[in-house]
DNA sequence: TATTTAACGTTATTTTTTTCACGATTTAAT
DNA sequence: ATTAAATCGTGAAAAAAATAACGTTAAATA
C-alpha cells in the first residue's frame, strides 16, 4: 500500500472506531484527551487509538495527547460533515415518520428534503415541515434539491422495487431499514440498518453470559 | 482454544456474518443452498463461509450443500430465536412509539411489554396494545413479565440517567438508541444502535468514491 | 457397480489487524 | 539548564482472520 493510498483506503474496523472516537469527543470538555483516556472509555488500547489516528495522519502532541477541537474538526472534515447533504425518505410510516422527525441529523450535516409514500391516505399529510409525495415526485426532488442519498422505510416486500425505483432516479447511495439484501449495481452504495439485527446479538450475549455462568460452577 | 470452547466462542465478524445468513436462508425458498451461492449474494467467498458454519458444528452435504430449513432452524436456535424474551421501552417519542409498534419483532422471538416515559402528556396514552407507563412502574414490569432486556429511547441527555435506572431495576442487556456511550457495570451488555452513525459511513463512501473517480483521470 | 463430479471440511498459507516495544518529543520540575 | 515524566509515533512481533489448497464424501451417471 503506497503512502498516498493509505490516506483514502484504511481498514473497516479502524473506519468504525473513527466514527466512535468522533462520538467521544464531541462528549470532552477538556481540551486535549490522551490514546489511553480515548482507550479505557472504549475498553480497547491505546495503540489502537494512535495507529488508527496515524491512517489519518492526525498528530498529536507527545505529554498532552490530542487536541480535542482540532481532532473533531478533522474527524468531521473526513467524514463530510461540515458541508451538507439533502436525503429523501420513501416510505412514511413509522420508521420513516420518526426519521423525518428528528432534529439530530442536522449535526451530522444531513437535511431531508423529501417524503414518499404510495398510500394515497398519507399522501398530503404533514410529516414535521414536510408533506408526504407520491413516489412519481421522487425524480424533481432528486433534480432540485441534487440528492445523492435515498432511504428505504418500506416493508420488506416492496423494497426491492423502491431500491430499483431510487437508482433509476439517479440515487448513489441507499440507507435501507428493511429487513432484506438488495441488488443493486455493483456502484450504488448500500447501507443496511437493520435493527432487529441487533437483537440476536443481545439474545446472543445473553445466552452465552448464561453458559458461562453455568460453566463456573 | 479447546474444541469445547470453539461452539461457546468464535470471532465476532463470524457471528455478525452467521446474523446476516440466517436472514438469507429466511428469503431462500430452495430446499439445499449451496456456500457458494450465499457466498455470491453476499460478495464474500464461500470457503469463508464454511468456516463460518464449521464453528456452530453444523454439517452439509457434499455434492448438495446445506440444507435450508435445518440450517436456519441451528440458526434460530443458536440466536435464541425460539424462546420468547420480554423488553421494556423507555421513552415513548417517535422512534420509542415505532418501535412499539412493530411487528417484526415476533419474528425473532421477541415481545414489547412495556413502554415508559417520564411526560405526563404522554403516559395513559396507547401505543398500539400498550399504555405509556410512568418511569417507578419498570420496577413492577420487569419483575412480572421477567424482563432483561431495556430499551432506550430517550434523548441523549436522559439517556444515561436511564440506564442506571435500568440496571437498577434489574435489567441484564441495554439496546441503546441514544448516540451516547453510556457507562455501566462490566456484566451488563450494551449494544449500541447508533442509527446516525451510519449516515457517516455513508458519507465517507460516497467521497471516497468520488476520490477515486477523479483519480482516475 | 465403477466412475465422475460437485461441494463439503479442514489443514496450510497468506494477509490483515492488533499488540508490543521502544526511541523521540514535549512539558514540567528541580 | 538538566532531569524526569508522560505520551506520542512507528516498526517489529504476534495474533487473528481470510483465502487457498486439497483430500473426502455423497450423489449422479454410465
Ligand atoms: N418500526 C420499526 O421499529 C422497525 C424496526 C425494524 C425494522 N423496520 C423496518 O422498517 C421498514 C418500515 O417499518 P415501519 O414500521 O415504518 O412500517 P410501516 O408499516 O409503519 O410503514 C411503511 C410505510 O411504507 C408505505 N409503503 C408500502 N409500500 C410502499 C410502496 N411500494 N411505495 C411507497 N410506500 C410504500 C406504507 O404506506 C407505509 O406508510 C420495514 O421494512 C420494517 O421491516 C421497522
Ligand atoms: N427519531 C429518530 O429517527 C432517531 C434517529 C437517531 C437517533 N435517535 C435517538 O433516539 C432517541 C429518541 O429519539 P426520538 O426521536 O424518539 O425522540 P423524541 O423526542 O421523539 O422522544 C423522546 C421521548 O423520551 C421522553 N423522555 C425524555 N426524558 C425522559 C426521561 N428522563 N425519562 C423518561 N422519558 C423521557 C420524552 O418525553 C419523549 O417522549 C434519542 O436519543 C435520539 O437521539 C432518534
Amino acid at each position: 500500500m503506497s503512502k498516498d493510498e493509505r490516506t483514502l483506503y484504511f481498514p473497516k474496523a479502524s473506519l468504525d472506531r473513527l466514527k466512535i472516537y468522533r462520538r467521544l469527543l464531541t462528549e470532552t470538555d477538556s481540551e486535549y484527551i490522551s490514546s489511553e483516556d480515548i482507550a479505557n472509555k472504549l475498553g480497547i488500547n491505546p495503540e489502537l487509538v494512535r495507529k488508527d489516528l496515524s491512517y489519518i495522519n492526525y498528530k498529536g502532541k507527545p505529554k498532552v495527547g490530542y487536541h480535542v477541537q482540532s481532532l473533531l474538526d478533522e474527524l468531521n472534515e473526513l467524514f463530510g460533515l461540515k458541508k451538507t447533504t439533502n436525503v429523501i425518505i420513501v416510505g412514511a410510516g413509522h420508521l420513516g415518520r420518526a426519521l423525518a422527525n428528528f432534529k439530530g441529523f442536522s449535526k451530522y450535516g444531513i437535511k431531508i428534503v423529501g417524503i414518499f409514500d404510495n398510500d394515497p391516505q398519507k399522501i398530503n399529510q404533514f410529516v414535521g415541515e414536510l408533506v408526504v409525495l407520491p413516489l412519481d415526485y421522487i425524480n424533481r426532488v432528486v433534480r432540485r434539491f441534487n440528492v445523492e442519498i435515498g432511504t428505504i422505510c418500506v416493508p420488506e416486500e416492496a423494497a426491492q422495487k423502491i431500491a430499483d425505483l431510487l437508482v433509476q432516479n439517479g440515487i448513489k447511495a441507499i440507507w435501507n431499514f428493511a429487513p432484506v439484501k438488495l441488488e443493486v449495481s455493483e456502484d450504488i452504495i448500500v447501507v443496511d440498518e437493520d435493527i432487529s439485527q441487533s437483537l440476536l446479538t443481545i439474545k446472543h450475549l445473553l445466552e452465552r453470559k448464561q453458559l458461562e455462568k453455568a460453566g463456573e460452577k
